[in-house]
DNA sequence: TTATTATATCGTAATATTGCAATATATAAA
DNA sequence: TTTATATATTGCAATATTACGATATAATAA
């Protein structure tokens, strides 16, 4: 047979692991960047910043608000989207956790 | 079509991405998470610690060690791994950063 | 109401990932 | 050398992801 065996993880591992699933494509990651770079969340025209498809970025952007790393807002006919800067402070602390176990290692 | 316009992605878009790639499974996470809790090196015995089997584990150490994020030695009949460090302290300097960047944000 | 514009969803083809049985490889022990 | 043990590789079936054309939805403008 062939993929996912996720319940047989723990919740923890399993939330880990979709939330840099949701970082693991260059696109995703190209928009986060873009996000981080613009000054407002006025961020209708992220379709002209990437090269791809419209109905593609809209899947990608799904997926960003799916692992609450983005946020959108309705704005007139546009879609504000920002970065969600409570998930970011949480991988920071993960990663930095993790820092702090190893330097109390051999390795 | 589908799958991995990549190249038209930047360099650092694409290796960012892979490195999170190779945390997006929640067998790797365990497998990360389980080096981290054990005092050596010494590491034989993960086929033991997952509900995995043993070519499944194989294929994701060497996805594991591909990304950096382990390092592998050989031991004897056994191969020992441990987590690398210096991988772990770019992520976390990366997250850092955005964190930096947000805080000088409206949102 | 009828465009126009921005974004989402559906359907589907191409491709990638996951998992494992079978098998190969390599080192150590007998 | 033979056997036992640990890990890697191969091949393949099941499943998931990616990309996009076509189309739907929703809000504003004319």
């Amino acid at each position: 047979m062939g993929a996912s065996k996720s319940a047989s993880f723990s919740e923890k591992h399993n939330e880990l692991a979709s939330l840099f699933k949701a970082l693991s494509h260059p696109a995703r990651i190209a928009i986060v960047e873009y996000l981080l770079s613009v000054d407002t969340c006025i961020c209708g025209d992220i379709v002209n910043e990437l090269p791809l498809a419209q109905p593609t970025i809209s899947q990608h952007l799904k997926e960003l608000k799916n692992a609450n790393i983005i946020k959108g807002s309705i704005e007139g006919t546009a879609i504000c989207y920002c970065i969600n800067s409570e998930t970011m402070v949480k991988i920071e602390s993960y990663f930095s956790l993790i820092s702090k176990t190893l330097k109390s290692k051999c390795c």
